[in-house]
DNA sequence: GTCGGAGGCCTTTTTACTTCA
DNA sequence: CATGAAGTAAAAAGGCCTCCG
């Protein structure tokens, strides 16, 4: 290091002006840190210019009092400590994004469980022999009894006149129950495990995946699952 | 291409000050 | 109240790196 800083050998003496007499007070208590004035005015540029040209840093340390090599390591802690505080205020910003994340993607599993719930309720009627007592929905019989009144009465079951492959995706049918249609329950199918019934889920369309594969994913990714175009319905198509 | 000076960043040391048992 | 250890912040030193003439 080619030069060295004594407080006791006072820099003042190399200024033209000398220190403000709360500056020498301060000093002769404290022979090592900056005057209020001096920090002020330090602050002041470094609000201006974090980093001092050569010519600025001169006219400055002429101004305070202090030599050159002073201001500069002055100019150069304090951009340490500024590099720091932002650091803690980057980390804040960070870990409130992160909670805004997590919740989200607590919200969007629940509504995830609700919708494969409901497929599963659907996948279930669809699937399920039909007893002949039971092949007809209460819907169904609602939509017979409209058909036969239009029919005149002769119209039977569909399930019980057509139990084919085509029938499962029958309009009607899925029209039974809506999207919006919140009032299905998993005990209703007595299906509380979630393991079956993501197994069932990835039979019925191969795409998704495991809760396990769920913690594997990536925050974008999610974003753009949530704003993607992708409607549960899209399973039947 | 390389050499040397200037200046920046990072880490560590020194010093003054505060807090607390 | 006095005192000393521990903690903290700021000033400064030293080393290393990059840039530029």
């Amino acid at each position: 290091m080619e030069y060295t800083y004594s407080a006791e050998a006072e820099t003042y003496t190399s200024s033209s002006t000398s220190p403000p007499s709360a500056m020498r007070k301060k000093r002769n208590s404290n022979t090592r840190r900056f005057s209020d004035e001096q920090i002020k005015s330090l602050e002041t540029m470094f609000e201006t210019e974090s980093r001092l040209e050569p010519r600025k840093k001169l006219q400055l340390a002429r101004e305070l009092g202090l030599q050159p090599r002073q201001v500069a390591i002055w100019f150069q802690n304090k951009r340490a400590r500024w590099k720091s505080k932002q650091l803690e205020r980057d980390y804040t910003i960070l870990q409130t994004n992160y909670n805004t994340l997590a919740s989200r993607f607590e919200a969007l599993k629940k509504e995830k469980q609700t919708l494969l719930i409901q497929l599963q309720k659907l996948n279930h009627l669809i699937q399920k022999p039909m007893e002949p007592s039971q092949r007809c929905t209460q819907v169904e019989a609602a939509n017979i009894m409209d058909s036969e009144s239009e029919n005149g009465g002769t119209m039977k079951c569909e399930a019980e006149m057509k139990p084919s492959p085509s029938m499962e995706r029958s309009e009607h049918v899925l029209g039974v129950l809506s999207d919006d249609d919140t009032s299905i329950k998993v005990e209703d199918f007595g299906l509380e495990d979630e393991t079956g019934l993501l197994n069932f889920v990835k039979h019925a369309d191969g795409s998704l995946s495991s809760p396990e594969d769920w913690g594997a994913f990536e925050s974008n990714d999610l974003l753009d699952q949530s704003t993607s175009d992708y409607q549960w319905w899209d399973f039947w198509s």
